[in-house]
DNA sequence: ATAAACTTTATATCTAAGTATAGAGTCAAG
DNA sequence: CTTGACTCTATACTTAGATATAAAGTTTAT
């Protein structure tokens, strides 16, 4: 039983839009293994671990350009677990920056909220007043 | 002393662009007080406080729609400080599940980076193999 | 054999928050 | 009075990651 994964095959089974995988290939990042004479995608099991690299990198939060980068870099005969390890810490450090941001909105917000609540309904609102201030 | 506050005065002194202040007027955010017979806009400077309110607010992650319904709700002659709370406290919770989420890709991160830093600069490489694997 | 389901390419559209450009008019200084 | 800086409108373009549509061809099931 000769494997016929088309593309809506894959798409399926990775859990993601045909339009999508076609979209991976334009960028580069997926390959069809073969195409028929009549101009159908055919496509490996490796593809579908390939397929399943690209959304599971996506969920980490790397772009599709970084994952073009890291799936260049394994494709080489010598893998370049080095620089693939520098990726992955740069990626780490930008969702650590993007994670100290968020908090200090967090606090932002609490402080808003926390004014408002010791103030009761009344009038002006503060969290308007307060975000109408000048930011230092 | 008149003021006469044109679109470049205003942008200037909020560090914002000449049209992204035009684009904050489509998307009725911040109408000029008064146009003079030549058609330039002409701002006050309650607008110029108006506009911080938006920048701030942007600050804080409220989208340009979310500022719309903001600035909406504190022109009434009855300024509704429930609902702008309540608003606020959407806000804080959707910036405090992002922060989850990033805190989640965090931990992912750090493993995959010990599992690779263990095994030293080996192949095949533990990042590539583990962004591989069928996630559950 | 035919209908349903699938695939092909190419092109357009979407979101968000703007930026860029063109062609024309206006204002202030020297 | 001219030069340069500014403004006007309208339209197109940008990024990122897709999704939608059209018009045509292919494969599979009945």
């Amino acid at each position: 039983m000769k494997e016929n994964l088309t593309i809506g095959a894959i798409a399926r089974t990775s859990g993601v839009g045909v339009q999508a995988v076609r979209y991976y290939e334009r960028r580069g990042l997926l390959l069809p293994d073969e195409r028929k004479e009549s101009g159908y995608r055919i496509y490996s099991r490796e593809a579908v671990r390939r397929l399943r690299f690209i959304k599971n990198a996506q969920g980490l939060g790397f772009s599709l350009e970084e994952i073009g980068r890291l799936l260049r870099l394994s494709v080489g005969h010598k893998r370049q677990c080095a620089r693939v390890r520098k990726q992955a810490q740069k990626r780490l450090e930008i969702v650590r920056e993007k994670i100290g941001a968020l908090q200090a909105i967090e606090k932002a917000l609490q402080r808003l909220i926390r004014t408002c609540a010791a103030r009761g309904t009344t009038w002006p609102c503060p969290i308007l007043e307060g975000l109408g201030e000048q930011s230092r």
